[in-house]
DNA sequence: TACCAATGGTATAATGGTTAACAAATTGAA
DNA sequence: TTCAATTTGTTAACCATTATACCATTGGTA
């Protein structure tokens, strides 16, 4: 069945780890692979894995399994990473200098596009192949760029400023790596990257 | 009720997110907050965190809300994070460096402890306040350093070797930043970060 | 060819999670 | 003191997600 209907977002929120097994698989030059195989190395059931696909139409062939090549593409599509967006980083401390150097991003449908910081002694620095601008510029250049996707990479106290920065600038998804709660009209996306809430999460569970 | 029974780890994921933000309304000095003003502030629903927190007891006032300092000792308690963990990164690349430098770990129950990596051109110089550490040591020193969190940030191909030696050494947590899924025995937990997995996650929604 | 094992897709059942509603408690103002 | 406005903790209804079971199809093998 095609993908008329509403997507759950749990959904979708698997979709990219999916893709990103499959791409592994794929440089391990395989060809084939099952929903079962998929599961495992993923780590959740196989029937999860063929009901999420089957939202999207019939990828697999029964006996035989799922050729990752294809399905690669199908997901790609889905993602709408069978391009290449670029990002603007905002903030040019440790994170956000380790975002413009990460080599990461490449491949997986993303390029850093260009590097702002407010402080006047970072400003017009080179940071990996960027070049630091003013944030006072930073709406502006958003727009005028079209970038549709900021990452949020200064202290808390300015992150909800930066958001609306972009926000203003066109940007439609952030993803935000102040540990704060940022408030942007519905049309806009926020994912959110704690380090400590990954880990007050884990040590729940220790003794 | 106290929390004799199983708490759903969902439930659990949502707490650190209360902490934060109740961690931040204390900063604003702030006295009591209400589930409604928490939910609008994080963006669920009320009913919600009134659900959650009556799963490990009654903390607040009816017609009142709740005591912002006194709920905050109670999530402290209740994620173990009234004390301070110490923690591992293994990887001295630019991630690497800058958990290591992060200042965002202390008062939220962290502190880095031991930075390692394989290169002999890292080993022994100072990143942060640490010196970087041989890891051929790593399950060692782990083990003896008596360290339960461990934080991966080294290439894909390193990762499954570097969580077997953290393993090795009695860690029970580990943050991997390394986009791939790593295999571990059942006790130990593992959280992944991935910003590419994020942004896949958001460009699903753009045009 | 005929059969068998493996596999995807789908319908259904079971489970789990979220929301809505409300009584009881509290506060502050009249 | 009395009353209105808040707000919690909890129940029950609702909704969403996951697991199960099964059939159809495929490819390999004897």
């Amino acid at each position: 069945m095609p993908s008329n209907q509403f997507i759950p977002d749990i959904v979708i929120g698997r979709l990219p780890q999916y893709l990103r097994t499959l791409q592994r698989m794929e440089s391990e030059n395989r060809i084939i692979t099952s929903s079962q195989e998929l599961a495992e190395r993923i780590g959740i059931s196989a029937a999860q894995i063929r009901k999420d696909l089957s939202l999207f139409g019939e990828f697999g062939k029964q006996g035989t399994g799922y050729d990752i090549h294809f399905l690669i593409e199908k997901l790609r599509s889905i993602l709408k990473v069978d391009r290449i967006w670029d990002i603007v980083v905002v903030g040019a401390g440790d994170i956000g200098s380790a975002l413009a150097r990460y080599q990461g991003f490449t491949n997986r449908g993303f390029r850093v596009a260009m590097l702002f910081d407010k402080d006047p002694a970072k400003i017009g620095t080179k940071i990996g192949n960027f070049v630091v601008q003013d944030s006072r510029y930073l709406s502006d250049a958003v727009q005028r760029a079209n970038i549709k996707i900021g990452m949020i990479a200064v202290p808390s106290s300015e992150a909800q400023n930066v958001a609306d920065q972009l926000v203003r600038g066109g940007v439609r998804a952030i993803l935000n790596y102040a540990p704060i709660s940022i408030n942007v009209p519905p049309v806009v996306h926020v994912q959110y990257i704690d380090p400590v809430i990954h880990l007050q999460r884990m040590t729940y569970y220790l003794d």
